[in-house]
DNA sequence: ACGAGTATTATTGTATACAATTTACTTGAT
DNA sequence: ATCAAGTAAATTGTATACAATAATACTCGT
């Protein structure tokens, strides 16, 4: 079968500048370092092993991610993100999901619905396993099949970037199988309605999938 | 009165990197270059008279907010703007927007309240002596007072980030006298049950507002 | 000992130099 | 004439050099 590459990473991956933004943000959002510590770049440069040029230009595309602030002449600092961010952004997720499932029921292609059926049934099968990995994967794409077929460069675009800022807090979320077992029974009842054409309910169903995750993650405490 | 700095500008604006990223992205949103048109690091340097570090910093930034597409080893490509995109970013709008001024009643406090009475009295003004210019200027005004008193650093990042977007469209939809004063009647519902802290009622007019501002687009034939 | 003012150092901002890659062109064989 | 291969030119990717700014340390007077 072929696997369409979903493109979450925005940034080449091979370039060193890519690579440097790739690490710090996961460096970044993974907490390895102090909110308003600063990023001197000869010193991240050292530690990459390259020079001070695609250390700046991967700070400043950090600096537009909102993961890092850039005061002049002075330096870069960790903006990190916290509790509340990651809570705000579910929230915002909650509408631009409904959104996107909405818009997907027009315009999503026979061959999606192919893929969207796929995905649940394995993500089925790994969650009786457990198999922890897979199941935030297939989350992963589940969502981003979605996200293509809502047809809106934009939308697609805010909600990728969404996906990858709460990816560390949506494995914990997954982790419970409880949660797992669920979220695959939601995933069926959205793709139905979207296989169903009922845009109306399409976008409640996704919603509520997104609201019901807050409630999990309040509930792991986080 | 102190005038506080509105952040829309997320880059230094006098630094050349700055400079550079906010005339592309101008140049971009206004339409000056093709889609898909190679911008070559050389020529806009020495079109700004500047060398090619600024620019290049300031094409990777652009490639972020998605104006620009960065070929790896071949140039950056302008992908622009399409009337779709204004339209999917007004919908997107039009929930955040919502959510926004929901989450506003919780946080406002009395002095922006004040702020916002005082930019709708003064754009009432304008609006009968039509001036155009002061009219956006406060409508950007209104709206940004409500990103603030949302109190969240990730709903305000991306609304500020839309409404730049699409300051040219708003440029024109305000051009209809009639939609600045009816704009300017949902502003003073919207502020009401702000005020009333009537999170529902809230979040439906400022949704609502934006809906009715994509009618008037679809009138003006945008 | 303390603080103002200055010199020194460190760090960022910008320009340029060099390397790697891609594109365009030229030349030659069929 | 057409196409292919190879070479030259142009362009991007990265590193380094230089300039400007900010942080630090020091001197000197009180």
């Amino acid at each position: 079968m072929e696997e369409k590459e979903v493109q979450s990473e925005v940034t080449d991956k091979y370039s060193l500048r890519g690579r440097v933004f790739n690490r710090l943000r996961e460096d970044i959002l993974s907490g390895k370092y102090e909110s308003n510590e600063e990023l001197r770049e000869i010193t991240i440069g050292a530690e990459m092993g390259v020079s001070r040029t695609p250390v700046r230009e991967a700070l400043r595309q950090l600096e537009l991610e909102g993961l890092v602030k850039i005061v002049p002449n002075k330096g870069a600092f960790v903006t990190g993100i916290s509790a509340k961010d990651i809570h705000d952004i579910y929230y915002i997720r909650s509408y631009l999901e409904g959104l996107c499932a909405k818009w997907a029921c027009e315009h999503i292609t026979a061959e999606q619905l192919e893929q969207l059926e796929e995905t649940i049934y394995l993500s089925e099968f790994h969650a009786r396993k457990k198999h922890m990995e897979q199941i935030v994967e297939l989350d992963n794409k589940f969502h981003e099949i979605i996200y293509e077929a809502c047809d809106s460069k934009m939308l697609r675009h805010i909600l990728s970037d969404y996906h990858h800022y709460v990816e560390r807090v949506r494995k914990v979320s997954l982790s419970d199988v409880n949660r797992a077992t669920k979220s695959n029974e939601e995933h069926t009842k959205i793709l139905e309605a979207i296989r169903a054409k009922d845009a109306e309910l399409a976008e409640h169903l996704a919603h509520e999938h997104i609201i019901k995750t807050i409630d999990n993650l309040n509930r792991c405490g986080l």
